[in-house]
DNA sequence: GCAAAAGTGTTGGGGATACACCCATGG
DNA sequence: CCATGGGTGTATCCCCAACACTTTTGC
């Protein structure tokens, strides 16, 4: 077979799109935006991006989350590719195939003043809007690979900020798992993975209480990872 | 953005890849072939088409499937997209984006005999040869989506004949997780599943043993899993 | 008679769950 | 004084892991 014989198949486009999740300390988010650009203008979708026959989809990726949001610290952010969404007719402009990634980051203060712009939004992980293209349905796709990386790899910790209460732990948790769990017992599992560093500090939490604040030892966490140990929840 | 502001795009090509697993008895293995073409013809390789703009990339997976092994009940098989596989420079006919996938099939004496053909090959999956492309790749992503598999939902069975015998499983799980088991504790966890029906009945294994046979309950698995059971290994 | 494979119970420990009260602070 | 949220210990249970011998049969 020749590059002529199989002319008829270099006829797709690739586009590469990008779940933001983010916490803002109460709920699990993912941010969205305005299309500017037929089709479905106005509509909201999945930050998104075609990707040229030259250029890498995981460059492509990167360059759009950045180019996204572009004040946050996307380095130490997790990032991973979703499947790919290549129904037939998802594009109007032809064949598009559009290859999934999500990425979890610290929310900063001006990644909240994003969603005071009107072209933008920090969704409820439980109230999405309706999306252009299928962007629901990679999204529906990404949060159940968020949940089940929530159960096996300590990717909550991403979502933190650097220094966290045990509260904010456990309210993320209940938020990314949907579960109650016993505050008790919470803390047990934590502490006996050993891998919260207690910093001896506290913060002023609402209503004028004192929270001690952790971090999360991520040195050893490799460490122990490669040793074959699981964080499981 | 018009179609014809986005044309430098649509100069990809899309394939499919399938990772076949089957298990002979002894080892879980994957179906590989000769490349008939350029380039790398000869090269083993994953079985892989292209996909036409007009067509479904699952409808193109089926298809490879049922073309590749056509003489197997791919029916009550269990099958998964993997990633795109995406890198520039890994086809040199031009950009071609590869969304690989994979399948667990009942090996069948006809599909025994494939491998008698000079041009396919049950690659023992500890054993796998160089291939074209960025197979070899596609086949570890596909080597370890299938153990996380194999610990949280009942796949091995589709790798068995319908009716088993206990140590066939156990060998089976072993293979798959690369990891010994008791043989008590082995049968305690499948037995408390309570997922297996004793069929009564006993067949002839090697060195003349009889053995009792099972058949995997799939229905109640169903009614289970929806009451939020998970099969855990 | 011995090698090879099927089959079968008990025990101990660790992790998960269930559960309730005290204290400090702001209003 | 009360509402709010942080912080702490114990008893029970179940699942998991460790462990060894008998039986049958082909060679």
């Amino acid at each position: 077979m020749t590059r002529e014989d199989i002319k008829d198949y270099f006829n797709v486009a690739i586009s590469v799109s990008m779940v933001i999740f983010a916490f803002d300390g109460e709920k699990i988010r993912i941010l969205v935006q305005r299309r500017k650009e037929e089709p479905f203008t106005g509509a909201w979708q999945l930050p998104s991006r075609y990707v040229l026959p030259s250029e890498s989809l995981e460059l492509n990726a990167k360059i759009l989350l950045e180019e996204t949001i572009p004040m946050t610290e996307t380095i130490d952010s997790y990032s991973e590719q979703l499947n790919a969404f290549g129904k037939v007719y998802r594009n109007p402009l032809g064949r598009v195939v559009n290859v999934g990634f999500y990425c979890i980051v610290k929310m900063t203060d001006e990644d909240r003043r994003l969603a005071e712009r009107k072209d933008m939004m920090w969704a409820a992980y439980t109230e999405i809007p309706d999306l252009a293209f299928d962007h629901n349905e990679i999204i529906d796709y990404a949060k159940q690979r968020l949940k089940r990386r929530f159960k096996r790899r300590p990717v909550g910790f991403s979502l933190l900020p650097k220094e966290f209460t045990l509260t904010q732990l456990q309210t993320l948790y209940e938020g990314a798992l949907n579960k109650k769990f016993d505050k008790r017992n919470f803390r047990k599992k934590v502490f006996n993975s050993a891998l919260l560093i207690d910093l001896d500090k506290t913060i002023e939490t609402s209503y004028g209480k004192v929270s001690k604040l952790y971090r999360f030892d991520e040195d050893k966490y490799e460490k122990m990872s490669l040793k074959g140990y699981d964080f499981l929840f």
